[in-house]
DNA sequence: CTTGACTCTGTAGTTACTACAGACTGTAGC
DNA sequence: GCTACAGTCTGTAGTAACTACAGAGTCAAG
């Protein structure tokens, strides 16, 4: 094990522990340009610190809001360069809820259809079958 | 072009015309063992018959209710294998559904929390933003 | 006989990860 | 000092469900 009271970094892993986030994902996000590549220490390992895992967390919340990886990179932009960002940054979450309530319509009209097909199936001691008939039918659930 | 009135089966790109699906899309299905490899014309081009759409129409339609192709290969072989598919067919749908409904709940969450962010950003004339504010605050959405 | 449109095959790109393989490094026990 | 084992490193390949080429072949019209 590595000195802790001499490094002030975290490990990868411990990062991934604190944060939840699987230690591969780290990687990836450092290489998909959303994270800074993190100094190293003698033998080579990263070493984080928690500027870094504060950015981490901002990444994390971001998807599970909902963001694409290029919106979190252009949040992540603006807390960097920009002094203004708040006109930006409510654009920006207002075009991904035109997007996420777009996406609840679609599942909505699905779970209507899957509801009532669900319902006529019941038990399954029927020989015909409302989920196959209906998807033999003609089109217009969208 | 092809001689119209002497084959009978329709070509590639017709097919895609006529279920709106993507000509590109078809050869997926059909290499993912969906749809089965149709018979060839002379010069080695693929002719589709209407069993053929009308499969392939079910596999869209399948696809429309948010079924993965796993999913639909089930469904496909009940269709094709089994007498009494409908109890099989039911578990599948309201397993399904059970999803369906779990992302629905997930965008619902993101919804709320993106549309107070949206109203508190308002016209983007203030200097912090709760955007950004919210996404560097402690986890708590889900 | 050339032009343009269509088809064929196989492969690579997309999104957001996840999971290795094979090589090092570091540490604890003996 | 040696061995076992855990952790890290790199790069690559796999996932879902398509989509988009590149390069070759085929066909009908002008």
């Amino acid at each position: 094990m590595r000195d802790r009271t001499a490094a002030k970094g975290l490990q990868r892993a411990e990062l991934a522990k604190r944060t939840g986030c699987n230690l591969e994902t780290v990687r990836y996000y450092e290489k998909a340009g959303l994270l800074p590549e993190p100094p190293r220490m003698a033998n080579g390992y990263r070493s984080y610190d928690l500027t870094y895992e504060r950015r981490l967390r901002f990444v994390l919340r971001a998807r599970e809001l909902g963001f694409s990886l290029d919106e979190v990179r252009a949040l992540l932009r603006l807390v960097d360069e920009h002094d203004q960002p708040c006109a930006e940054a409510g654009r920006l979450a207002s075009r991904h809820l035109v997007e996420v309530r777009a996406k609840i319509a679609d599942l909505r009209r699905m779970e209507r259809v899957l509801k009532d097909v669900v319902a006529q199936c019941g038990d399954g001691t029927r020989s015909d079958c409302p989920l196959i008939e209906t998807l033999f039918r003609e089109r217009g659930f969208r």
